[in-house]
DNA sequence: TTGACAAATTAGAATATTCGAATATAATAA
DNA sequence: TTATTATATTCGAATATTCTAATTTGTCAA
């Protein structure tokens, strides 16, 4: 009756996803509902648009982040609860004051 | 008055050296009192002792674990309490029910 | 259409990570 | 001593990550 065992490897991932200072910034950004769409991050980090958006889509490919086109600009939202608990836990926030999009 | 800044850089850096399959199977081995030394970890894994002590090296490196020895055996500990609560959060577990040392 | 803006993708150089193989160190026992 | 067991370190090849620069795609407005 084992209980399903860990998935080490996919949560693995979902770590080295995360596992970058900017990533982790516009992570925690998202979280606390700071900037949400690429040009906003830009300004807030300093970094350039090709980084920021490289970064983004490692985030995207890891189901941490979801993207949605509204006209010219793409809005980011967190995709995945376990991510807010994660971030909360190693950043010490109160995980009740993020949000993300079930 | 700006509560403290946080440090993406180290806070990455910790994830960084969770983030890998074997890394974090040996830290909620330690964390469930599982596998304390390196010999009971490479029977449990199945890895080479040199991947085993390779790994351990950057958990200790990073903080998260301490060796101690005991007379020709190595025995480790999760070092810090927020990989506790990290790794709880990351795998679903109660943080209640993890042992690390202050 | 064309131009401007926002974002994504591609290419490539620099750097970092991973693991097996070999070697080194530490403690103990004979 | 020497041998044995447990663990750590070093080396190097294979692979992965990161960033800048250049290009491309998508949307809107004139």
């Amino acid at each position: 009756m084992d209980s399903e065992a860990i998935r080490y490897e996919e949560k693995a991932e979902l770590l080295k996803a995360l596992a970058h200072p900017l990533r982790l910034r516009i992570v925690r950004g998202l979280l606390i509902c700071g900037c949400r769409n690429v040009s906003c991050m830009e300004e807030k980090t300093g970094q350039s648009q090709s980084c920021i958006s490289q970064h983004l889509s490692k985030l995207r490919a890891a189901g941490i982040v979801r993207a949605e086109r509204s006209g010219n600009e793409v809005y980011y939202t967190v995709a995945d609860r376990s991510v807010a608990a994660v971030v909360a836990a190693l950043l010490g926030d109160q995980e009740e004051n993020y949000h993300y999009e079930v």
